[in-house]
DNA sequence: CCACTGACTACTT
DNA sequence: CAAGTAGCCAGTG
């Protein structure tokens, strides 16, 4: 799969996550056929979230956890997603048991 | 072209 | 899933 195919689907993909609901980076990657391009969508997040209006606050890494900084966007991030009805514990970690979502559409 | 870096993950303590 | 280590891959200088 060539490399912009991936960049358009795991847009596509993240644009169509629903509220209150989020997805990891490795699962969007592997979703879109290429499981060790967590890093990737990450890359892409932060090039294109400015762009294209996506809900990149919908992704958190695999622990469940937001993997921005203090300094580059966590307290944002963590508004967006309270104010969609996700809940933080103590550790500041959701319940990807909870939360995490999966389309159900073929790709 | 080589080395470093990063919104990551998997495997071991 | 806490902390350390290694693998991955593309962007950057």
């Amino acid at each position: 799969m060539p490399y912009q195919v991936f960049t358009e689907k795991a847009i596509a993909l993240i644009a169509s996550i629903p509220e209150g609901r989020v997805m990891t980076y490795g699962g969007i990657a592997a979703w879109c056929g290429l499981p060790r391009e967590a890093r990737r969508v990450a890359r892409l997040l932060s090039n294109l979230s400015h762009k294209h209006d996506l809900p990149w606050h919908r992704v958190v890494n695999r622990l469940g956890k937001i993997s921005l900084p203090e300094s580059g966007g966590y307290e944002l991030q963590k508004k967006l997603l309270e104010s969609e009805g996700v809940v933080f514990d103590g550790s500041g970690r959701i319940s990807l048991k909870r939360y995490l979502w999966a389309p159900d559409s073929s790709c």
